[in-house]
RNA sequence: GGCCCCAUAGUUCAAGGGAUAGAAUAGCAGUUUCCUAAACUGUAGAUCCAGGUUCGAGUCCUGGUGGGGCUACCA
C-alpha cells in the first residue's frame, strides 16, 4: 500500500485527461507537506506548466479538482501559489497503524528475492596504540552501518583487518626492549595501553636523538634517517620478515597483550565481528596481482625493479606498488585482501569504513583493480567519514591530545550516575539495575552523539564540556522511550486489553495525524539511510518521533481519556512509537531502558 | 605547486533544486494537586564574499577568501 505511487498515477491521469497529454513520470514531484500547511502530500506543479500552458495557480486548482472528485483517499485540497497540497481521509492513516502493529518487524525488508552480500570492514586498529574517539566513531559508524543495511534485507558480514606488522609495531617492540623491564599488563594498565606507552616513548627518545644529530652538525632529514633508534627499528622488521625466534616471539607477546585490550574496549562499546584478518597473514597476498598485471602490461618496472602505476592519465599520479627489494607497500596488500574477500564471500560489495585521510588510497585502488579486470571492482565502496577533531585541531597520539576511548567510556557512565542521582532516579532500583540503566544512559548519550552526525562530515567535540544528556540526545530518546513502557506498564495493571482493531471512525488531533505520518516514514528513512550508509538519518528521525511523541503526551491523556476508543487508540500510537524507538535505535547499536 | 573535501544562529548539528532555512544548547521569561519536569511552552538569534544558471539556490556552475586532508619504496 504505497500511497505516494497511487498519488503519483493519480496525477499522471489527471493531467492527461485534463491537458491531453502524458508527461514524462520525472515532472511529477510529490513531496510530504511542510508542517505548517494544510495537507498531507504535495504535488509541486512548476515543472506541469509547460504542459498546462496555464499559471500555477490555475493548474494547481484543476488538478486539485479533478483529484479530489476521481480518487477517493483525497478529501481535500488547497492550493498555495504553484504547490496543490492533497489531504488524505484520516480514516486511510488510522487503517494504516493497524497494519503496522500487526507488522513484528514494521520497515524491515522481509524475504528478499536475490539478497546480495556484502561486506563491511571497519575498525582495522593498528597495534601499537590503544583506541582513541577516532576509532570510537569508526567502529560505531561500521556497526550501525551494518545493522541499517540488514533492513533491506541483504545477508551482510562484518569484518575487522587488524594491522599487526610493520615498522609502527616495530617501534613499540624495540621501546619495549630497551625499556620495558619485563613490565606486564595489569588492572590498572590494560595491554594497548601498555603497549602504546612504548610507542610514546620510542618517539620521545628518537626525537632526542634527532637533535643531538642536529647540534652536532647534521640536516635534520638526515638526522632522521641515520638516528640509531631508526636503524635498530629497521632491522628488527627485517628480523621479523625473516622470522627470526626472538623478534617473533615478543612481537607475539606484545600482539596479544593489545588484543586482549582491545576485546575489553570492543566488548563495552557493543560491537563485534563476523571475521578478524590479520595483516600479518595476509600482507604478502596482492604480490601476484601485481607481477599478473605486470605482464598484462598494466603496470610498468622501473630500473631499480620497484614496480609502479601510472594513472596519470586519470589525472593522479604514480604509485608504487612493489619495492625495489620486492617486498608489499600498503597498496599492493590491499589489492590482495579485496581480491581475496570478493572470492572467500563471493560478494556482491565491499564496503570499508575508512577515514577519509584516505580518499585517495582508495581511489586508486578501485582504478587498479580495475585496469587488472575485476568486474567487481565497482562494488568496492569506501565509506569514507570525516576526522573528529577537537576545538584546536586534530587529536595527536604522540602530543598527548588524544581522548582515549576507554577514558571516555568511563567518563561518560560516571557523568550518567552523577545526573541520575541529582534527579533523584535512581532511588528503589537494586545495585545491578542501577549499573545497567547508567551504563545504557551513558554509552546511549555517547553513541548517539557521533552517529547523529553525518558520516562525510568533520565533527568537532569538546573534552571539557561533556556530552549533553537533555535536548537533541540519546538520553532523550531513552527517556521517551521509558516513559512509553511505564504506560504500557500501568495499562497491564489496570487490565486494559487492546482491541484487534483500532476504530477508524474516531477523531484524530493534527498531532496524532503528524505522528502516524511518522511512522509511515520509517520504512523510507531505513531505505535512505541504507543507499546512503548514513546511521544519522536515523538518528535525527528517532529525534523528530521522540519530541512529537513528548509533545503529543503533554497535552493528550493516554489512560486518562474518558472515551474509550480514543484511549485505546493512544495506547496503540504509543505502543507503536516506542517499537519504532526501540527498532531505530538498536540500528544504531543503542539499548533503551524500561524505565530511568 | 598539484589534487580532493568543508564553510549555516555565540556553540554543536539539520535542511532529497521548492513554500516563511529547522533543532538543540547557552541567554531571557514561564509550566508540576494530572500517565516519569532527563519533559513541555514562549522569546531572541544564522546561509563566508562576488558573479552566473533557474519560475525558484544554503543546495548547481565560475572566481575569490578562510579551514582541513592527500600528494612516502609508512600502514
Amino acid at each position: 500500500m504505497d500511497i505516494e505511487l497511487m498519488l503519483k498515477k493519480a496525477v499522471l491521469n489527471a493531467v492527461g485527461k485534463l491537458y491531453e497529454q502524458t508527461p514524462d513520470e520525472k515532472l511529477i514531484q510529490i513531496q510530504k507537506t511542510r508542517k505548517d500547511f494544510d495537507g498531507d502530500f504535495t504535488l509541486v506543479v512548476f515543472s506541469l506548466l509547460r504542459i498546462s500552458k496555464k499559471p500555477p495557480e490555475q493548474t494547481a486548482s484543476e488538478l486539485g479538482e479533478y483529484l479530489k472528485d476521481n480518487v477517493e483517499q483525497i478529501s481535500e485540497f488547497n492550493v498555495i501559489k504553484g504547490f496543490l497540497n492533497l489531504s488524505i481521509n484520516k480514516s486511510f492513516w488510522i487503517l494504516y497503524l493497524n497494519t503496522v502493529v500487526q507488522d513484528d518487524n514494521y520497515g524491515f525488508i522481509k524475504n528478499k528475492e536475490n539478497p546480495k552480500t556484502i561486506l563491511i570492514e571497519y575498525s582495522s586498529p593498528n597495534t601499537n596504540k590503544p583506541l582513541h574517539l577516532g576509532h570510537i566513531r569508526n567502529n560505531l559508524l561500521g556497526y550501525s552501518v551494518a545493522k541499517i543495511l540488514e533492513t533491506q534485507g541483504d545477508k551482510v558480514y562484518k569484518v575487522n583487518l587488524v594491522n599487526d606488522r610493520g615498522i609502527h609495531i616495530c617501534k613499540s617492540m624495540l621501546a619495549y626492549q630497551k625499556w620495558g623491564k619485563g613490565e606486564k599488563p595489569s588492572k590498572e594498565k590494560k595491554g594497548d595501553k601498555l603497549v602504546g606507552d612504548y610507542y610514546v616513548k620510542f618517539d620521545q627518545e628518537y626525537k632526542k636523538e634527532i637533535n643531538d644529530l642536529v647540534a652536532k652538525g647534521q640536516s635534520e632529514e638526515n638526522a632522521k634517517k641515520n638516528a640509531l633508534l631508526i636503524l635498530e627499528a629497521q632491522e628488527m622488521l627485517r628480523k621479523w620478515e625473516s622470522k627470526d625466534s626472538e623478534v617473533i616471539s615478543l612481537w607475539k607477546e606484545m600482539n596479544q597483550w593489545v588484543l586482549e585490550g582491545f576485546d575489553v574496549t570492543y566488548k563495552n562499546l557493543g560491537v563485534d565481528f563476523d571475521k578478524v584478518y590479520f595483516e600479518s597473514d595476509t600482507y604478502k597476498l596482492g604480490k601476484e596481482l601485481v607481477l599478473e598485471g605486470l605482464e598484462k602490461g598494466v603496470f610498468v618496472k622501473k630500473e631499480d625493479g620497484s614496480i609502479w602505476v601510472d594513472l596519470t592519465k586519470e589525472g593522479l599520479d604514480q604509485k608504487i606498488l612493489l619495492r625495489s627489494d620486492g617486498t608489499s607497500v600498503y597498496m599492493t596488500q590491499d589489492l590482495g585482501t579485496a581480491h581475496q574477500r570478493f572470492t572467500d564471500y563471493n560478494a556482491d560489495e565491499a564496503i570499508y569504513v575508512v577515514g577519509n585521510e584516505q580518499n585517495y588510497h582508495f581511489q586508486v585502488l578501485k582504478i587498479i583493480l580495475g585496469k587488472l579486470g575485476f568486474s567487481w571492482s565497482e562494488y568496492l565502496h569506501h565509506l569514507s567519514y570525516g576526522m573528529v577533531e577537537l576545538p584546536e585541531g586534530k587529536m595527536k597520539s604522540r602530543e598527548g591530545t588524544v581522548v582515549d576511548a576507554d577514558d571516555l567510556l568511563d567518563e561518560m557512565t560516571s557523568t550518567a550516575e552523577e545526573m541520575s542521582r541529582e534527579l533523584g532516579k535512581l532511588e528503589g532500583y537494586s545495585d545491578s539495575e542501577k549499573k545497567q540503566i547508567i551504563e545504557t544512559i551513558g554509552l546511549g548519550a555517547l553513541k548517539y552523539f557521533i552517529l547523529k552526525v553525518d558520516p562525510k562530515k568533520t565533527m568537532t567535540f569538546d573534552p571539557k564540556e561533556s556530552i549533553d544528556f537533555n535536548g537533541n540526545t540519546g538520553p532523550f530518546i531513552q527517556y521517551t522511550y521509558a516513559r512509553i513502557q511505564s504506560i504500557i506498564r500501568k495499562a497491564n495493571d489496570r487490565g486494559i486489553e487492546l482491541p484487534i482493531e483500532i476504530n477508524s471512525k474516531i477523531k484524530i488531533s493534527n498531532k496524532e495525524l503528524q505522528l502516524i505520518k511518522l511512522i509511515y516514514s520509517y520504512p523510507e528513512v531505513l531505505k535512505e539511510a541504507a543507499n546512503d550508509y548514513s546511521p544519522a538519518q536515523i538518528a535525527n528521525y528517532i529525534y523528530d518521533l521522540a519530541k512529537e511523541f513528548n509533545q503529543f503526551y503533554h497535552d493528550h491523556p493516554i489512560l486518562g481519556e474518558d472515551d474509550k476508543s480514543i484511549s485505546e487508540f493512544r495506547l496503540y500510537l504509543s505502543k507503536q512509537l516506542g517499537e519504532i524507538i526501540k527498532s531505530g535505535m538498536e540500528l544504531l547499536g543503542i539499548n533503551v531502558p524500561d524505565r530511568m
